[in-house]
RNA sequence: GCCCCGGUAGUGUAGUGGCCUAUCAUGGAGCCCUGUCGAGGCUCCGACGUGGAUUCAAAUUCCGCCCGGGGCGCCA
């Protein structure tokens, strides 16, 4: 209790949005009177775990030898061709929001950064209007080179993921649990399922897949892991290539080209990270961009540093809003984004 | 973008053609009560998204638009 109190400022009446009210208000009316829901104490804990997901991330990938770095977000081409990208008037000339930092990561890889991350907001424009989607979202990127396989890439994915949640559970652990009662931090060493196994233990629960997992197959399968491991992360590697094929960056198996070594990892049958080791022979990304239905010309940049050294590499790219909204199990991802920016919503 | 559902006081809701100058809760204003800490009682305040249409009569039916919710496709 404080000894004493001043009023500084009397606030009109009535307020936009009840701060203690009994009666709760939508997502949208919050929204739209951010300043004033965020006052609430559960609500501003949410920014609290994101934010100490953002500095034990940097913790970890600092100690791990990572250097952090800033890549531009208004840029010339896209990583996955011109779909998703928003555009916009550069001093006469067209260009766009990034909707990742993978060419500029790559070619880093190119220039004597062995190991670099970056957090930064991501751009898409996606018409995805999802409870799990945003146009501006903040991607974890990292990239390393010398990795040998996609096992060095995830190893570096798993350990940093376990060590954020275990961090987690430490300091914020009892208030998390007041919002997401299941929340457990894994020991570690994620569990790996290839994607052929997931289609039969899919197949298993009578659900059988054509193509590329779907929204349900990903959340009945992360029922299925955790009902039979009792686990909430998990891998899901070796994607069949044909079904990567705008991924034009993306390393085949060098034995097995019909699979990549790309990976997802998914967080309760949510998808929250992918990656894997990209594709660092000049001859051979020029032919799979082509089958992707890309210009190389309109990557002439990224292009140029295959030609004078290029490392093997491989990263990946992590939703941070993703990875909150599955720890606190927050019905929307946009409870995790101070000011979210979607398909209808451009303020506050 | 497609499918389904919805838009009633500051907030969350009840109300499917006349009984609605619209329910309840929360909130605000005020009075009362009370050794308290989102206590209780009473009074008051405050709303039918928008434009058309049907009808003697529309919050309630129909059409357009705007906005919102859920799902899907796609993905972080």
């Amino acid at each position: 209790m404080p000894a004493e109190y001043e009023i500084l400022n009397l606030a009109k009446t009535p307020l936009p949005l009840g701060v203690v009210d009994k009666v709760d208000a939508d997502l949208d009316t919050r929204l739209n009177n951010r300043f004033l829901d965020l006052r609430k104490e559960e609500i501003f804990t949410i920014f609290r775990v994101r934010n100490v997901v953002l500095r034990k991330a940097r913790a970890f990938l600092q100690d791990a030898g990572f250097e952090e770095v800033n890549t531009p977000k208004i840029v010339a081409a896209g990583a996955e061709g011109g779909s998703t990208l928003f555009t916009l008037d550069y001093f006469g000339k067209p260009a766009y929001l990034a909707q990742s930092s993978q060419l500029y990561k790559q070619t880093l890889m190119a220039s004597g950064f062995d190991r670099v991350f970056e957090i930064a907001p991501a751009f898409r424009a996606e018409e995805s209007d999802t409870v799990r989607h945003i146009a501006e979202f903040t991607s974890l990127d990292v990239e390393m080179s010398f990795a040998n396989s996609s096992e060095d890439v995830m190893n570096v994915l798993d350990a940093m993921i376990c060590q954020i949640l275990a961090s987690l559970d430490a300091e914020m652990g009892d208030e998390i649990r007041e919002m997401n009662p299941d929340f457990k931090a894994p020991e570690g060493n994620l569990r790996k399922i290839t994607f052929a196994e997931a289609k039969e233990m899919l197949a298993g629960a009578g659900k059988n897949l054509e193509g590329d997992l779907d929204t349900e197959a990903e959340k009945v399968l992360g029922q299925i892991i955790k009902e039979k491991f009792d686990e909430d992360i998990y891998f899901i590697t070796d994607f069949p290539s044909e079904l990567k094929l705008g991924t034009f960056y993306a390393r085949r198996v060098d034995d097995n080209p019909e699979l990549t070594g790309y990976f997802d990892m998914d967080y309760r049958g949510q998808e929250i990270v992918s990656g894997g080791m990209r594709e660092h022979r000049y001859d051979i990304l020029i032919k799979q961009m082509e089958e992707a239905g890309l210009d190389p010309g309109a990557f002439d940049f990224y292009l140029k540093t295959f030609q004078y050294g290029m490392p093997p590499h491989g990263g990946f790219g992590l939703g941070i809003e993703r990875l909150v909204q599955m720890i606190l199990n927050l019905s929307n991802i946009r409870e995790c984004v101070l000011f979210p920016r979607d398909m209808h919503r451009l303020e506050p």
